[in-house]
RNA sequence: GGAGGGGUGGCCGAGCGGUCAAUGGCAGCAGACUGUAAAUCUGCCGGACUUUGUCCUACGAAGGUUCAAAUCCUUCCCCCUCCA
């Protein structure tokens, strides 16, 4: 298992990117032909994708960087039925609206990683949507041609379906068809588009199995399956909690500059491994960077996250952003690309209790936090401790521009903008 | 359909007439120490306000008993287990 033939396969192992594969070599052979075409599927839950998603999407991006084709899913049919996979409570339903709106939202994020014109001899991704034949299917014909091939035995030994069972969750019908619409899925993609292989994250292990039997039951195609470990933090943590939320990859939930910030505060522990899996940096650049100790692998995290915005929001967003973090955290001036929030001239004038600047800032859910969190110590105008949560902030706080740079702790900082 | 158990804050989980905005843990936020790291220690952790206090909302839902209810009663909804 130690020698690839193919590129595709080298890099994964390389990269730490496998976690399980259905026939190691075989899949080997397909990549090094350049015959692979392997899709990912992603559910259309929110209106952007998230880092959990990014390991497959860079896994789809190897894929055309070394020759082979990606094809990207919209759950577009899937998301109406909800994936029971690693839940133990039923996910809300979504209305039909909802889910175009959300597909619109995501398929942006796609662009930045793959690409869907094929240029220099590349082949083009491909981005479909199940809906376009699942909306179609009439349940007898749907049973009968693809529903006797599933065992009700077999799927009840899923994890999806035993660990629910198991802790006494409640798994309606609906849900106990999604593996069904999903191993359908890869067996119409496999039609439609020659796909033949799927990848997807540890949890998707027995939903893409049941694909390739499926596959070759149906169509006696070879289909083959791969999944990508769960990314945790090196303290154990669950990857991509932030203050405010998941770590988005659409910059209008997340700016690019969190984004940026979001890797750039990544646990010394974790530099290496993020770098081979989140850039595209050769594997010696990258042992080089994750040799540097103490307050020098701070340089590799920069890197990091450099590499890493640039990849999902483009080469000038990530400057800017570098250079909006050198401002604030290396000058301690103000960067005029902080986060900005506008504010009515006449209201500074008249002036503001700090507490309430620091909610419009959006650094406090409400009053009564932005109140704590300067009682705390934590409430900073002009990187000055705010003394008082009452304290007024007016026009003279301001800068010759109008700004005024308000911070929740070290690292968060908003700019109040008077128009 | 019958019998029993249960639904508490983002999650887990105590409380079972007043001292309950509700013990504890996790998660989160801030402070100290640092390197925009980790670990550790400290504080905070429903909302509004004229903030050592007052008011509003909240223990599945709606009613009721009581000076007083997350706690008692009634009805309803939902979940689980066993039986049919």
């Amino acid at each position: 298992m130690a020698q690839f033939k193919s590129d595709f396969m080298r890099v994964l192992h390389e990269r730490g990117f496998v976690h399980q594969c259905t026939a190691p070599e075989a899949l080997d052979e397909q990549a090094a032909a350049g015959r692979l075409v392997a899709y990912v599927g992603y559910d259309c839950t929110a209106d952007s994708l998230h880092i959990g998603h990014l390991v497959s999407i860079m896994i789809l991006r190897w894929l055309q960087k070394t020759g082979n084709q990606p094809i990207a899913l919209m759950g577009g049919g899937t998301t109406k039925v909800g994936d029971p996979s690693g839940r133990d409570e039923t996910r809300k339903l979504l209305t039909a609206e909802q889910i175009d709106a959300n597909m619109a939202a995501i398929r942006r994020s796609f662009a930045n990683f793959i690409d869907f014109d094929a240029v220099g001899g590349r082949k083009a991704a491909v981005m479909a949507n199940n809906a376009d034949w699942l909306d179609q299917l009439l349940y007898i014909p749907l049973l009968r041609d693809v529903g006797r091939h599933f065992s009700v035995n077999r799927m009840l030994t899923m994890d999806s379906v035993r660990l629910r069972l198991e802790r006494d969750q409640p798994l309606s019908f609906l849900e106990f068809n999604y593996m069904i619409l999903q191993s359908y899925d890869f067996v119409e993609l496999a039609r439609r588009f020659g796909c033949n292989a799927q990848f997807g994250g540890s949890d998707q292990w027995g939903n893409i199995v049941m694909g390739v039997e499926l596959g070759r039951r149906m169509e006696d195609r070879e289909l083959f399956g791969l999944t990508c470990p769960l990314i945790t933090t090196a303290s154990g943590a669950k990857m991509g909690k932030t203050a405010a939320g998941a770590v988005w990859l659409n910059p209008e939930r997340l700016s690019p500059y969190d984004y940026w910030q979001f890797w750039r505060n990544t646990e010394d522990a974790d530099v290496g491994r993020f770098m081979k899996l989140f850039t595209d940096l050769p594997l010696d650049e990258i042992a080089r960077l994750e040799k540097l100790a103490g307050a020098e692998i701070n340089d590799a995290k920069k890197v990091l996250a450099f590499e890493a915005t640039r990849l999902c929001h483009g080469e000038k967003a990530a400057r800017e952003a570098a250079e909006t973090a050198r401002k604030t955290f290396e000058e301690g001036a103000l960067a005029d690309n902080l986060p900005t929030v506008d504010v009515p001239r006449a209201t500074l004038e008249t002036g503001l209790p700090a507490y309430e600047v620091l909610r419009l800032a959006g650094l406090a859910a409400s009053n009564a936090e932005a109140r704590r969190l300067i009682k705390g110590g934590g409430g900073r105008l002009n990187d000055a401790q705010i003394a008082s949560e009452t304290a007024a902030v007016t026009m003279a706080d301001a800068d010759a521009e109008g700004r005024i740079k308000v911070s929740a702790g070290r690292k968060k900082h908003v700019l109040i903008r008077a128009v």
